[in-house]
DNA sequence: GAACGATGCGTGTAAGCACTTGCATTAGGA
DNA sequence: TCCTAATGCAAGTGCTTACACGCATCGTTC
C-alpha cells in the first residue's frame, strides 16, 4: 500500500502558518473523500500536508474543528452575478449556462455532498447543511428563472417541483457518472447537459 | 445518548441458529445505516441484533464477512415479471409502474446505494457491485421498453441515455427525499412519478 | 543578537475496537 | 438420561487513534 501525494516532502518551516493552515485544510479534504470522516486519520491527514502532526492539533484543536474548517473552507457562498450575467434570454442556452455552473459546483464539491448523504448525522447536521448550501442557493435562482417564465405562459408546472427535477438531472449524472463510466457518452458534460435541457423542455415523444 | 431499538430484550437461548443469524444480519443493517460500516462497531451490532458479542464472530469471523453477508442478503435479485406483466400499453400507464417498481427498490436500498457511492472502498468493489445489481436490472428493463418505442417512432433518442435519464429522476428523488423534505410535495411518491413521467413524456414547454 | 512564534520530533497516554478464549448454561435429540 | 450444538458471560490481547507534552530548531522582528 504505497501511497503517492502530490505536496512536497521538504519540510517547511519557510511557510506562513496561514499557509500551513490551508496545506492542511486541503489534504483533510482529500483524505476524507477517500476514507471518509471516520476513516480519515489524523495521522495520514498530517502526512499528506507533509506537515507534522502535533501542528494540525496546534492550529484546530481537535479532529472534529478541523472537519468544520473543512466544510466552511470549501463550501463557500456561490457567485451568483456571474450567472445571470450570461443568460441571454433564450430558454435553452439560459439553462444550459445555468446547468453548467451547476455542474461545475457540484463536481467540485461531489465529495462532501456524497458524504453528506451518508451520514444522517446524529451530532453534526452543519455538514449537510454546509454541504449543500451552494447547491440550494443554485436551486432558488433556478426557482426564479423558472418562475418568470412560467409567469410569461412559456413553461407549465410549479417553479419548485420543475427546478428540483432539472437539479435533478445534473445532481444524477455527477452522482453516478464514474458508476456508469462505460457509457462513454456520459463524459462530455456539455453535451448531456443540452441532451437533458431538451429532455427537460421538450420531453422525449415524438411529434 | 440512550438508543432505542425496537428488538426484544429477553435473551434467546431458544431462537434457531438460522434466526440469530438473521437478527444479527437486519441488526447490522440497520446500525450500518446509521453509522456507516466504518463507524458501526461490532459491539453496538450485537447489543442492537439482542446478541452477545462473541455469537457474532462465532457466525462471519469478522466483521469484514459480514458486512458482505448483509449485502448478499439484502441484495436479492429483482422479479421482474411482475413488472412486465403489468404493463398495459399505454406509455404513461406503463412508465409510471416501471417508476413504482424503481423507486420500491431503491427506497428498500437507499442506505447502501449511499453507500456505494461513497468511493472509500478501496478494496471491496463487489459492495458497490452487488449493491446497484438490482437497479441495472431494472434499467436494461426500461432501455428495452424505451428501445422499442423508439423502433415504433413514439419516441426520440437514444435508449440507453433516456433511460438513465428516468431512473436519474427517481434516483434524485429517494436520495434527496430527506434532504428537501421542507418540500412537501416529495411526499406523495406516486404523484411525484407521475409528475416526472409527464415532464420525461412532453418537458415542460408550455404548448 | 535576543526574544518570540511557528514548527519538527519523539514519546506517551487513554480510550476504543476487532477479535479470542475458556467456561458455564441450556434446549433438544439420541 | 446423556450428549451435543448454540449461546451467554467475562476477561483479556493487541492494535489503532486522538490528543498531550516537552524540547530542539529555525526564521523573523525588534
Amino acid at each position: 500500500m504505497i501511497d503517492q501525494h502530490v505536496v512536497a516532502a521538504e519540510p517547511l518551516r519557510h511557510a506562513s502558518p496561514e499557509d500551513t493552515r490551508e496545506r492542511i485544510l486541503a489534504a483533510a479534504r482529500e483524505v476524507i473523500a477517500k476514507k471518509g470522516k471516520r476513516g480519515a486519520t489524523t495521522r495520514e491527514i498530517a502526512d499528506v500536508a507533509g506537515v507534522n502532526e502535533a501542528t494540525l492539533f496546534r492550529h484546530f484543536g481537535n479532529k472534529g474543528a478541523l472537519i468544520i474548517a473543512v466544510v466552511q473552507h470549501f463550501c463557500g457562498f456561490v457567485e451568483l452575478r456571474s450567472v445571470t450575467s450570461q443568460l441571454n434570454g433564450a430558454i435553452e442556452d439560459d439553462l444550459f449556462v445555468i446547468g453548467k455552473t451547476m455542474m461545475d459546483r457540484m463536481e467540485s464539491q461531489s465529495d462532501m455532498i456524497r458524504w453528506s448523504l451518508v451520514e444522517a448525522d446524529y451530532e453534526q447536521d452543519l455538514f449537510a447543511e454546509t454541504a449543500w448550501r451552494p447547491q440550494i442557493a443554485i436551486l432558488e435562482l433556478v426557482t426564479e428563472f423558472l418562475q418568470a417564465r412560467i409567469d410569461a405562459g412559456k413553461l407549465r408546472g410549479d417553479a419548485t417541483q420543475l427546478a428540483l427535477i432539472f437539479m435533478g438531472l445534473i445532481f444524477t449524472h455527477v452522482m453516478t457518472r464514474k458508476k456508469f463510466s462505460h457509457f462513454d457518452w456520459l463524459a462530455d458534460d456539455e453535451a448531456a447537459i443540452r441532451r437533458y435541457v431538451d429532455v427537460f423542455l421538450n420531453g422525449v415523444r415524438s411529434k
